[in-house]
Parts: structure tokens; C-alpha cells; sequence
DNA sequence: GTCTATATTACGATAGAC
DNA sequence: GTCTATCGTAATATAGAC
């Protein structure tokens, strides 16, 4: 970085706040004004690095959705067992959302009361096939169990990683992404019972 | 029932229509105006019955949490063992999830804006706090793997559970209650890999 | 780039007629 | 029990000075 130190905003700095205040209020309880003191700017000047309430909106998710889509570009994800490769989206789509908390947050709790917030609930149908064909082409395999359906195993899945962004929390001396993807992986794959013991 | 027909609000036929726009457009996104619309009667009207937004919001929360809690006292999810118990409440909760399906919606997606609002929250904590005993009782009775802390697997598990609200629909000829208490059972369990096939 | 001041609309809630 | 009309406030957004 050439310049260490800023004492005004960009859209991309004014970004960070208004997503932090968006997950705390959520978006529809946010208003501008909300914005302005925590950003320590007044209204106007919001006005002056983007078009509106929506445009943060719109930027927060498309960061989201950029990081989520590129993990089904990533060699692991493309190459293998459909099992493994499963797997691997699975442990990258929970460091992806810690690693982009709030804006992976947001993107999770869109509503659809706004052309952003459709086009943000079409991108993540989007994604959600992607994952469901992976698991599709590994009950195929005989890799995964037959006895449920791939699509409810799909969002099942997805539910237990998504909900992550409803309690974690970076600070303190916590968990890292590893150690919260290895349990989702585990869970996920391998269930809570015990490894060896019978089912009742 | 006496009066089989009804052509005025009470509180309670007036919280079907509120909840269901208030999970359709999220609770600070829906207007007086919009519940008056969706009621067909107009906004004074709703202020006879309730006192307001936030009274609808309590009732509704509280039905859902009502529900939820009433799990926890009935027989099988006391007497036995602790991993019987839990698999017994994990199920409850799928279907009590699905009956109630607008109202756990709703107190799933409630922020903490409100009074009302840092009540539900703090009641669901509760909530699943309970579960977490039963879960840490499991544990110690070496019937679910140790491996993943009792804390982390319950919000797994929570995860996946109140994932549900967010696709299942009653409309049309899919799948019923049973069936997705038993995908949630045989998969926060036993997980999505085979039963038999060893981990790579 | 930030401010104060303000236009304009929408909101929650109430008054009072029927 | 429902309505129209309206009050007071808070919302998004803009104008224009510095």
C-alpha cells in the first residue's frame, strides 16, 4: 500500500461499514441515517461515494457471490471422484463464509423486496444446483446413501453450513475456518452417531 | 366450532394474514399499509384488533416458541437414554417446524431491533441450550462422536434443522413431515457417506 | 469530500364519523 | 368493526455552500 493511512472514504471502505450495520439491523431496518453515524460522515456525503442504500446492497453480495462461485472453478473442485470433489466444495464454501462473513451473511438473509435482492436470490438458486448436481453425480457413484433425496440432502447441507454466519464470530481466541470446516465435513459426511456403532 | 363462517377480524385470523406477509417481504420491510392490503381492510382497522406491528410479531414468536418448548415436556424426550432422547426432540422439532411453519419462520429470522424482538432471541437461546444438555449427555455416554465439541455440533445440527423454513412448502403433492424428520434424523446421524464405506 | 438545509414521500398511529 | 382523513415523525434523496 502506498498510501498507509486514509481519512475519507471510498466506496470500498464505506462498504465495510454499511454491511456491518446491515447484519446487525438487518437491511430494511437500516436507514441512511443509521449509516451516516456509524460511518461518522453525514447523509449527503454517503450520497457522494454511492447511488443509495441499494448499491451497497448490491456490491456486498456480487463479493459474495463472486467468492462462492469461484470455488467451482478451482482444481479441486473440478477434478476427482464427484465424492471428493464434494467434499472439497464443502470445506471451501465454509472458509469462503468465514473468510467473507459479513458479506456472505448478508447474502444469506436477501429477502427478494428489490430487483437487487431477486437477482441475488437467482445467483444463489444458481449455486445451490451447481452443489446439488455434485452430489447427484456421487449418489451415482454409490459414493453417498440412497435413502434420501439429493435435492433434500442438498439444501440439508447447505443449511448446516449457512448457518455458521448465525454464530461465528472471529474475535477472542475462538475457532478457525479450519477447524469449523473439518466438523461441518465430519457431521456432514459422517453424521453425529458414533463411527462403528449400530444403528438402534 | 358455532360460528362456521366469519366475516370480521379477530386477533388471531388477523396474525395468519401478517405473518404471511411479514416472512414474504421480512417484518421491517412490511408496511401497516401492506398488512392492511393483504388483510383488505385498512390500517385503522388493524389498530382495532391489535395495538400494532409488534404485538403481531410477540403473538406470532410466541406460538412458535410455545410450540417448541412444549417439546421438551413430552415423554420421550425425558425417560431414556440421552441419545434416544435427542434423535426423539431433533425429529419433534422437524415436525413442530413444519406445523407451524409461518410462525418458526418468522422467530428464525427475528433480528433484536425490537424489545419483542431481544425477548425471542434470548428464549431461543434458551432453547437451545436445552438441546445442547441433551446432546453433552449423549456425549458422555459415548453414543455420539467425540471428536466435534458438543457446542459447535449442536448449531450444526440446529442449522440444519431451521434450514427447513427456507424451501419447504406444504403446497402440492410433496413430501410430508415424516419424511423430511427422517432425511433430517438419518442425516444429522449418520451423514450423507454410505453406511459402511470408510473414510478416505 | 463533507457539510447544513430541505424537498418529498412513506411510515406508524390516532380521531372521529358511520 | 370498519372507514376516511390526518397528525407527527422518519425515511430516501437532492441542492448548494464551503
Amino acid at each position: 500500500m502506498t498510501t498507509a493511512r486514509r481519512d475519507t472514504y471510498t466506496p470500498e471502505t464505506l462498504l465495510s461499514v454499511a454491511v456491518r450495520v446491515f447484519n446487525e439491523r438487518g437491511y430494511d431496518g437500516t436507514s441512511m441515517e443509521h449509516l451516516s453515524k456509524a460511518a461518522g460522515i453525514s447523509k449527503s456525503s454517503i450520497y457522494h461515494h454511492v447511488s443509495g442504500k441499494e448499491e451497497l446492497l448490491r456490491r456486498a453480495v456480487s463479493r459474495a457471490l463472486d467468492e462462492l462461485f469461484g470455488i467451482l472453478d478451482e482444481e479441486q473442485a473440478r477434478t476427482g471422484r464427484a465424492v471428493e470433489r464434494l467434499e472439497y466444495v464443502v470445506r471451501r464454501m465454509v472458509e469462503v463464509l468465514i473468510a467473507e462473513l459479513p458479506y456472505v451473511t448478508l447474502l444469506l438473509r436477501v429477502r427478494g423486496n428489490t430487483v437487487t435482492e431477486r437477482w441475488a436470490l437467482e445467483r444463489r438458486r444458481e449455486f445451490d444446483h451447481r452443489v446439488a448436481e455434485l452430489l447427484k453425480e456421487a449418489a451415482g457413484d454409490g459414493d453417498v446413501r440412497a435413502d434420501v433425496e439429493v435435492r433434500l440432502a442438498t439444501r440439508l447441507v447447505f443449511g448446516m453450513i449457512n448457518s455458521i454466519v448465525e454464530w461465528y464470530r472471529p474475535d477472542g481466541r475462538g475457532m478457525g475456518a479450519r477447524e469449523v470446516a473439518d466438523a461441518v465435513v465430519q457431521l456432514a459426511f459422517g453424521g453425529l452417531r458414533k463411527a462403528g456403532a449400530a444403528r438402534g
